[in-house]
DNA sequence: TCCGATCCGTAC
DNA sequence: GACGTACGGATCGGAA
């Protein structure tokens, strides 16, 4: 039996029913749409297997005009233009097909219906058995004794001819009738105006052919028929010639071409770890066995025996790591994968990397390192889980990569050739070169450079925090009548809220413990003391745990100065993160916690230069909406917040209180975070109702801003992908959940994430280039806190370097409304400012 | 004993 | 649930 797929119909039928039940569109992780794809190929996979065929073939629409577009311009106008969610499912339909060794065809000029019937004619005529895939009922008129219609979407129902008449009412050879006369709106076919569904079966049952029910108008008793059929004698005719399928197109017949083959389980791996169908995957490595990496290597012993086995040309993998407690580095290329504990020998090839800087920051730079597929991955997903080497050899490889160094390069350089492509395709080659890549090793030279802190000082700062301690949690079990884990929420919350029956909030914690959140405890204190003391507690123990006592002990014996380490792929905007320790979130709003950054202290003899951006994250909204009054606001200099509080309060700006100020300051915070009331009443500790009379006065003097919004949204659902001002993209999955919730959160990040991620590719693009500038000076960038850079230097560069820094962070972008930048400097990071 | 989830709080 | 992005300490309870 000839199996002839209808592919077009399945791939509309299969994108049109998610996108009409509103389900969230199926996508990778890189943002690219693969429903339809996933649906077709199930479809053929199940068809392959329940009917096993001999012979199949996939039958594509070609591109161009059509007899039928010659006779009627209208002819199949009602289609709406393919989306191009859809569209771009298309070349992967087409390669799935290929793994599985599919033959498809499609001629120019010739419609699949047309081709589709061509065969079926020519096969039957052979003695062939043919079924036509197709859930289109315009296909049933092909239906005859050796020709059927399979429809897959309704159950694999089967259509031969009594099936056929049951559902449509008339036999296959009256469809085309039948549809000249009710009309099909999906192909624009005009039909008889007036006359239905039911009409035109009762007349095509009556007279058998539209040409007899013409010839008979006469004859039918409903006046609105036999005017209508009488009226619009040459469509109905048309009809018939545009419903008809043409089975005598001139295209060639090879039934051994068509013979089913075995798939290519290579080609399948690749395209399913492509499109992310991790299941299918899963399944191929069951079925076929599953791809085992290389496990013989070479082993060099020598500069000179590595030097001679590497290819000499072409790029390399290179992946340090430890052997048996020993430092290895591990090398593939052409010349096959092996591994060295000559460490001093970085070959000169350029060589491709998982984590660079890591490798830079272990073995020192070397100039052919020149490429980092962590970020190849970070920049196709903005997903800080989805960059593991160990992951991405699943990913893409299909197998597990393992420790071994030279097993790590070998997958290294693999994955690279995979990742390449659709980074360039997913235009994010420029965000690459331009900015992460450039910025790994400013980075590696930052954690190498490392920062003093003042460990006398903060042992100091340490035994006062202890009697303060001591102090509070005695004076706390006197107020609760007993002793308990005060670390412990469970137990606080018991203690406040059961035993001395502190009236409990309304919001509970996520799980079953009734929340004793800073805000809930803020409220209590007012009529407890006993909150107030527990909050005073808190601030002690948490800077005490997480700062004074924990920073002293990762300070790097051989250098005497905390090493943290930049992560580029740990934070889904784009901005970088820090930790061992985390360096981007020492204490600056509490007195005590100033003391804490006050013992970050520069070298002996040296400054602290601490520069940062003045509300960068406003003056990119200001600069991508367009907003005219927040545009004019930091055009004039003035204080944003102040602006804000007299705009949205309807009081001159010297009338401003800093009471108005404070909640100008929250809502506009607001705005870049996606406000909600909600938020904003539980920030500001004021009725809800009051919260959405800020944000209803707020887009009444904004509405720039409200259009930006509203512009960002309806282009992120429609993309599924917030992108910044550098091409930088973050797929957002949950756009058109229906899941409140899940959606709410999804268009707030959809919002934040080009104003933040903008922010932070600028302040990264000015550390690339004030790193250039800074070469053969003393002073060092040490840290970058999101929209502070803070760096060490003598006295006498002091000067040089405020202007320079100040200089190129300003000007590193063209935008809108000027970018300022704030520079101090002092003897330690508090007083720099 | 270890590990992950939860709660909480620090930064921008 | 409820305003974006992180990291990390402490507790807790279940798995090893």
């Amino acid at each position: 039996m000839l199996f002839l797929i209808d592919s077009f119909g399945f791939i509309f039928r299969a994108y049109h029913a998610r996108a009409r039940s509103g389900a969230p569109p199926m996508r990778t992780t890189t943002g690219l749409s693969t429903e339809a794809v996933y649906i077709f190929h199930n479809m053929v996979r199940k068809l392959k297997q329940a009917y096993k065929p001999e012979y199949l073939v996939a039958v594509f629409e070609s591109e161009g005009r059509t007899f039928r577009d010659d006779a009627f311009a209208d002819y199949k106008a009602n289609r709406t233009e393919t989306p191009p969610d859809l569209l771009e499912q298309i070349p992967w339909i087409r390669k799935t097909l290929e793994a599985m060794n599919i033959p498809v065809l499609e001629y120019e000029g010739f419609e699949a219906d047309d081709v589709i019937g061509t065969l079926a004619r020519k096969a039957a005529a052979e003695g062939i058995d043919v079924a036509i895939v197709s859930s289109d009922k315009d296909m049933l008129q092909l239906v005859n004794d050796r020709v059927k219609m399979l429809n897959p979407m309704k159950d694999d129902t089967w259509y031969d001819d009594a099936e056929t008449e049951k559902y449509m009412g008339v036999k296959p050879s009256q469809v085309a009738d039948l549809l000249a006369l009710k009309g099909d709106s999906v192909d624009n076919i005009p039909g008889a105006p007036g006359i239905g569904d039911k009409g035109a079966k009762d007349l095509i049952t009556r007279f058998g052919s539209v040409e007899n029910v013409l010839e008979h108008a006469a004859e039918v008793e409903r006046k609105t028929y036999r005017e209508s059929l009488q009226n619009n004698r040459d469509i109905i005719l048309l009809s018939k010639r545009l419903a008809t399928i043409d089975t005598n197109v001139p295209v060639p017949f090879d039934l051994d071409a068509l013979a089913v083959q075995e798939p290519n389980p290579a080609g399948l791996r690749e395209v399913y770890s492509t499109l992310e169908f991790h299941g299918l995957l899963r399944d191929l490595g069951s079925a076929s066995g599953s791809i085992t990496p290389p496990q013989d290597y070479q082993q060099f012993a020598s500069a000179d025996e590595l030097e001679a086995w590497f290819p000499k040309q072409g790029l390399v993998g290179v992946a340090a790591g430890d052997v048996m407690g020993q430092a290895v580095l591990g090398f593939s290329g052409s010349a096959g994968v092996g591994r060295s504990v000559v460490l001093d020998s970085m070959p000169e090839r350029a060589a491709v990397t998982h984590d660079m800087k890591s490798i830079v920051r272990r073995f020192g730079d070397c100039p052919s390192l020149c490429h980092d597929v962590s970020l190849y991955a970070f920049l196709l997903t903005a997903d800080p889980s989805g960059v593991d080497l160990a992951y991405l050899g699943e990913k893409y490889l299909g197998h597990a990569v393992g420790s071994d160094p030279a097993a790590q390069a070998d997958a290294t350089l693999q994955i690279f050739h995979k990742l390449q492509p659709e980074v360039e395709r997913t235009g994010l080659t420029g965000v690459y070169e331009k900015i992460d890549l450039p910025l790994v090793r400013v980075l590696a030279e930052m954690e190498r450079e490392g920062i003093r802190v003042d460990p006398q000082q903060l042992k100091a700062l340490s035994g006062r925090m202890e009697q303060e301690i001591a102090r509070l949690s005695a004076e706390l079990y006197e107020l609760a009548g007993m002793t308990f884990n005060l670390n412990s929420p469970q137990q606080l919350g018991k203690v406040l809220f059961e035993d001395l029956k502190l009236p409990a909030p309304v919001r509970m914690g996520k799980g079953k413990i009734i929340s004793t959140a800073a805000d809930v405890l803020e409220t209590l204190s007012v009529d407890y003391p006993i909150a107030g003391k527990v909050l005073e507690y808190r601030q002690l123990a948490k800077l005490k745990g997480t700062y004074v006592d924990a920073l002293p002990v990762l300070i790097d014996s051989a250098t005497g100065r905390l090493h943290t380490t930049f992560n580029q792929t740990g934070a889904a905007t784009g901005r970088l993160s820090s930790s061992n320790p985390n360096l981007q979130n020492i204490p600056i709003r509490t007195e005590l916690g100033r003391e804490i950054r006050a013992a970050f202290v520069p070298r002996e003899g040296y400054k602290l230069i601490v520069a940062d951006y003045s509300q960068i994250e406003l003056r990119l909204l200001a600069h991508m909406s367009k907003d005219a009054v927040l545009v004019e606001a930091f055009r004039n200099g003035e204080d944003i917040h102040t602006r804000t509080a007299a705009e949205v309060f309807g009081v001159p700006p010297l009338m401003v209180t800093p009471e108005h100020r404070r909640n100008a300051k929250a809502v506009n915070f607001g705005i870049v975070y996606g406000q909600t009331p909600f938020g904003l009443a539980q920030q500001l500790g004021i009725p809800r109702k009051e919260a959405e009379e800020y944000i209803r006065a707020y887009f009444a003097r904004y509405a720039g801003v409200r259009r930006f919004i509203d512009h960002t949204i309806a282009e992120v659902r429609r993309s599924g992908v917030a992108v910044n001002m550098f091409g930088r993209r973050r797929p957002i999955p949950d756009m058109q959940s229906r899941n409140p919730n899940a959606r709410g959160f999804a268009e707030r990040t959809a919002v934040n994430t080009p104003l933040q991620g903008t922010a932070a590719d600028l302040i990264k693009l000015a550390m690339i280039k004030i790193d250039s500038k800074l070469r053969g000076m003393r002073t060092k960038m040490l840290l970058q806190v999101h929209d502070e850079l803070l760096f060490e230097g003598p006295p006498e560069e002091v000067d040089q370097v405020r202007v320079m820094v100040k200089t190129e962070m300003e000007s590193v972008q063209r935008l809108e409304v000027p970018l300022v930048a704030d520079v101090g400097v002092g003897t330690n990071w508090r007083d720099a400012k």
